[in-house]
RNA sequence: GCGCCCUUAGCUCAGUUGGAUAGAGCAACGGCUUUCUAAGCCGUGGGUCGAGGGUUCGAAUCCUUCAGGGCGUACCA
């Protein structure tokens, strides 16, 4: 419909060129917006306003100039001047009833568009390392990222999910340590576990489970196991003192079996992982392991091609990368005096694969504590040739925890968190989803977990499902007093629909595939949910001021086309936020 | 110090890329069910859009200065 009233304008301003009253180059941006008042119609355009400056010509006059040469159409049943210039249009209930035939034919296809075919984008979110449980605090990335995904779907793009398993670096060694220490213990070796080790009971279950496996083939005796060490904190220094143990276990079990612990711990939490996002109804294409790019020197090769651009030079013994010559506060170390490259260097190799395997955008959803990393990514990938635009990144604010006012603190080492698989148990899937999506991903966000709990209306994903479980009750009870309806004599009926209440919700439906587009091309999945709590919030007004199960059969088919549409469309948007539609609550 | 993000109703937040009188939900108050799910509907009150200046027909939105809050500023991962 905007765009039909777009090329009516234009035409108006042609024939304007062609008469003399423009000039035959002047070029009008025009922009269709629908109105925040009825008063002003249901459409409205500014480019008499627009105009005013190049025409020189006052903006009334302009919007005169081009209502008396607008063609007739049968979708616009009247055009106004109001304000100071805007050109407002009134829609023919023929052209919004129309919208109804559109939803039930096209379906679950409704709403979507094609403006990314042909386009490659992948989405990288969570990538939370692999050394325990997802936290609360992963929730949000995980919902937004998924809800992005299904956007750019929605409007065509090629899309690829993808995690980036960080299954390298001493984090993991750390893990594998603490896996292994856990094991001893249970194996009954006096062993005091170190206060920079994993905590969570979580390693202990892996420990026992490695044991059933393997029995005490891996086991030391504890004075073996922690003689000579760095002293722990609060007298030592706890890094020193975990260095310490990592190096003990390494020549104390040997390679493989080493890599034997370090991979039960890696495995088992990199499953627990997958399962828990699984159940959040988030699912990846790719799981990218942080240690294949050094298995296939990927690392050494982007450090290479950095090299051969000559934006790599030695300083005290390590290599750095000029960085700021591409806009950044200081030059970074990618490999360091002792010849082991750094966490960027892993970075700069990882992002150079990505484009590699073809994709035309990248999209890396990242915690708010991340963007000090942006400038030096898009430094590497300007340095290696390719367009930084190509890569975007979407910081998301933390989650801030509380129960009713008591702010939970959070802290994967110290084992006592809140993890997303608790979230997912007690608040449910579709809440969590959507309450993580309300907001948009740079604002703060307040997560009261009592308030998600509590199954109370305060609770917003309800007031949607909750209009889509009625619609469904509507079939059901037309069925159970064999009221039949039909389709498409309800589609021959739409002109009986003519009650604010109707008209109202039939403009909300026709803004979907609007908003979807938006939502998409500026990575706001908020919108999709703001949106469907107003679509809700007419159809329970239209519920609550008309019935559907009446005896008059016409209108009664109509009414039941209208509820259906809505119905398709709050289906596909809470599909879209990875939200159940229920049929019953 | 420097950099990024944020500041809109008592609270939590929207605001369609610069449009007309800034909107929801919650909280408060008053109504609506012999009839399709009251997890609902209807109504009432509530604002110096953090502050100042600038850009123009027009600013919550863009530019600038300042204040407040959060985060980041490793040869850690």
């Amino acid at each position: 419909m905007k765009q039909h009233i777009a090329d009516l304008i234009q035409q108006a301003i042609d024939a304007l060129k062609t008469a003399g009253e423009f000039d035959a180059d002047l070029v009008a941006n025009i922009q269709i917006d629908n109105t925040r008042d009825k008063q002003h119609g249901d459409l409205a355009c500014n480019v008499a306003l627009t105009l005013a400056k190049v025409a020189r010509r006052k903006p009334r006059d302009i919007a005169e100039l081009i209502c008396s040469q607008l063609p007739a159409s049968k979708s616009v049943t009247k055009t106004q001047i109001a304000g100071p210039g805007f050109i407002n249009f009134f829609i023919s209930q023929d052209a919004t009833q129309a919208i109804i035939g559109k939803v039930l034919t096209d379906a679950d296809q409704f709403g979507r568009n094609n403006s990314g075919a042909g386009h490659k984008v992948q989405v990288e979110f969570v990538s939370a390392n692999p050394t325990g449980p997802l936290h609360v605090g992963h929730g949000r990335g995980a919902a937004y990222g998924a809800s992005v995904s299904n956007l750019l779907e929605a409007s065509g793009y090629d899309v690829e999910r993808e995690y980036y398993v960080n299954d390298a670096g001493r984090q993991m060694n750390i893990l594998a340590a603490s896996v292994w220490l856990r094991y001893l213990q249970q194996a009954e070796e006096e062993i005091t576990f170190p206060s920079n080790g994993y905590q969570g009971a979580y390693v202990n279950d892996i420990a026992k489970h490695l044991r059933t496996q393997v029995g005490d083939r891996l086991k030391h005796s504890a004075p073996e196991v922690m003689s000579r060490l760095h002293a722990d904190a609060p007298e030592g220094d706890k890094e020193k003192h975990i260095d310490d143990l990592i190096e003990r276990a390494q020549s104390l079990l040997g390679q493989a079996d080493y890599s034997l612990v370090f991979n039960a711990g890696l495995n088992s939490i990199r499953d627990d992982i997958e399962q828990d996002l699984h159940g959040f109804g988030v699912d990846f294409q790719h799981w990218f392991s942080e240690r294949s790019l050094d298995q296939g020197d990927q690392i050494n090769r982007a450090i290479a091609k950095l090299q051969e651009q000559g934006h790599v030079y030695e300083d005290g013994g390590a290599l750095w990368f000029r960085s700021t010559a591409f806009g950044d506060d200081k030059d970074r170390v990618v490999k360091r005096d002792n010849g082991q490259t750094t966490y960027f260097a892993s970075d700069i190799a990882y992002h150079l694969n990505k484009f590699e395997r073809g994709m035309d955008t990248v999209i890396n959803v990242w915690g708010a504590d991340h963007h000090g990393y942006i400038t030096r990514v898009k430094a590497a990938l300007q340095a290696l040739g390719i367009d930084p635009e190509r890569l975007v990144v979407k910081l998301v604010q933390f989650a801030i925890l509380y129960r009713g006012n008591e702010r939970v603190p959070m802290s994967t080492r110290s084992g006592s968190f809140v993890t997303l698989r608790e979230l997912r148990e007690e608040v449910g899937k579709d809440a969590s989803r959507f309450f993580y999506v309300t907001r948009k991903a740079e604002q703060h966000m307040d997560f009261d977990l009592e308030l998600a709990k509590s199954e109370s209306k305060d609770n917003p994903v309800y007031y949607i499902q909750y209009a889509h479980a009625r619609i469904c009750t509507l079939i059901r009870k037309l069925a159970e007093q064999n009221m039949a309806w039909d389709s498409v004599m309800g589609l021959e009926q739409l002109e009986k629909l003519s009650e604010p209440a109707e008209i109202s919700l039939m403009q909300q439906i026709q803004l979907y595939p609007e908003v979807i587009a938006h939502a998409a091309y500026n990575h706001e999945p908020h919108q999709v949910a703001h949106y469907l709590k107003d679509l809700a919030g007419h159809f329970h007004s239209y519920y609550n001021a008309h019935r559907m199960v009446i005896d008059d059969v016409q209108l009664r088919n109509a009414r039941m086309c209208l509820c259906m549409a809505a119905r398709q469309v709050m289906d596909n948007g809470l599909t879209l936020l990875g939200v159940d539609a229920p049929e019953h609550m």
